[in-house]
DNA sequence: CTAACATTGTGTATTCTTTACACAGACTAA
DNA sequence: TTAGTCTGTGTAAAGAATACACAATGTTAG
């Protein structure tokens, strides 16, 4: 079920059996009543390939068949925000120790055609190697974020603001390393910073930056089943950044 | 009211004759239910006397008698998010051109008492100078934000969020112009840095920094009323930041 | 087995940015 | 007229960002 359905709080994530009729129906209750619904909605990156990908489903709302859209769901009423968002993402992936944060509420009157929902936006970062989809319905998929189809509701924008925030995030905090497996090479960490700010990078200035921030921990082993020369492999050390002493007060620039 | 109090759609701002039993009666109705309520709790700075301060209100709301309390209110069906939160800050100031921007959602389960209730926090910076208060229902104030007391829900929670926020935007958008006299000194204008981040800053470098961005205007004015060499006085110019061309990509930095 | 290919690993010079720091001039108040 | 307080200005030194080239290591194709 994608952010928009309207679910039975005990139905299984797989579970595409509830008809159209029914999440309608209360929808219509929902819309009568004059009751503001609130769902989550995550947006999953992924990178693999060398590409920043995002994890969609086919909308099951007919309004917008054929259309990718968000892995969501309605809040409990039980549960936070957060824990709903870990939820969705548990469902949807099997994992549980991933790197989510909230990233905007997004609540136009017109972003649903059936009734007002309001969506908390999150964020969260997989590494795609660590992790098989297991539950394929509706066509679960990765995707190009640089290749999008058209999206259903407003997913479109909401995926834009995560990629935007996700771009400044990554600059000034180390989620990077959530997408890449816990060993990596240099190469694989450019690769990735490129993907997603769109730039090209001078190799020895971006090995110099990294190396001077003395975070990365050598692990004596070396790539392999690459082409070509192997490089050194490391690991984020997240202790020694727990530990360091934050960064100056005062760069304005704007 | 203050943004936890469920008041009716049709309710003036300050209106304050709602009744408790009221509220909690339709407190009960939404739990009973289960249903997540929605508001909007604006946390308005303003800076003055070289202070940053907060604008609060009394909580009606029994558990929290003689706490103080963001300003809020529940959001309507026929509104956008955004709507509501500049309608909060219209009721209570009087103000519409103002700067306000979506900080985050908080959803945690037990941050009501009586309901579940979401809310979504907004910054606004308003000019205490161009303002004055005209609603001064339940006991309307600035406060500074560094010497707080004990506040309803988790209001304190909400404020430091928006706190935190703003000294880190601060210091990558402009925005600290919206609270400070459209003609202002360097003087004032280091004054407002120095209070929102909570450092010293040197004077020389601080204006070398401003004048270097090139956005500052002098209007060929002084200070008046100042005991002692008056100051230049300069406008943002808003306009030559917009057609700047935007900062670098690639400040990696953590 | 060797040549072509792809990628790793390394250092320096230049420019730009940040920081630290001191003194003369303007205005007020007593 | 003097003491007080703030304005306005420049330079030297340290640090950060950028641009840039070549030898070494491994793979693959012939």
């Amino acid at each position: 079920m994608n952010s928009e359905t309207i679910s039975n709080k005990n139905a299984l994530p797989n579970d595409t059996t509830v008809g159209q009729k029914d999440i309608k129906t209360i929808l219509k209750e929902l819309e009568s009543e004059g009751i503001i619904g609130i769902s989550v909605d995550c947006v999953i990156f992924g990178f693999d390939d060398n590409e920043l990908k995002v994890l969609l489903i086919k909308s099951d709302f007919q309004q917008y068949d054929n259309k990718w859209s968000l892995l969501g769901d309605l809040v409990n009423n039980h549960e936070d925000l957060d824990e709903a968002a870990y939820r969705v993402l548990h469902e949807r992936t099997g994992m549980e120790d991933v790197y989510l944060e909230q990233v905007k509420a997004f609540g136009e009157t017109g972003r649903h055609p059936a009734a007002r929902v309001v969506t908390i936006a999150y964020c969260s970062l997989i590494n795609i190697e660590h992790h098989q989809l297991k539950i394929l319905a509706n066509e679960l998929h990765w995707h190009r974020v640089t290749t999008l189809s058209e999206m259903a509701f407003d997913h479109r924008k909401i995926l834009d603001a995560c990629y935007v925030w996700l771009q400044k995030r990554i600059q000034e905090h180390p989620l990077g390393f959530s997408l890449l497996p816990r060993k990596f090479s240099l190469r694989e960490l450019q690769n990735l910073y490129e993907a997603i700010l769109d730039v090209k990078l001078d190799r020895r200035n971006f090995r110099k930056k990294f190396f001077s921030m003395d975070l990365l921990e050598d692990t004596g082993e070396l790539e392999t089943d690459v082409p070509h020369r192997p490089g050194k492999l490391y690991r984020f050390n997240y202790e020694k950044y727990q530990k360091k002493e934050r960064k100056k007060w005062f760069g304005i620039d704007f």
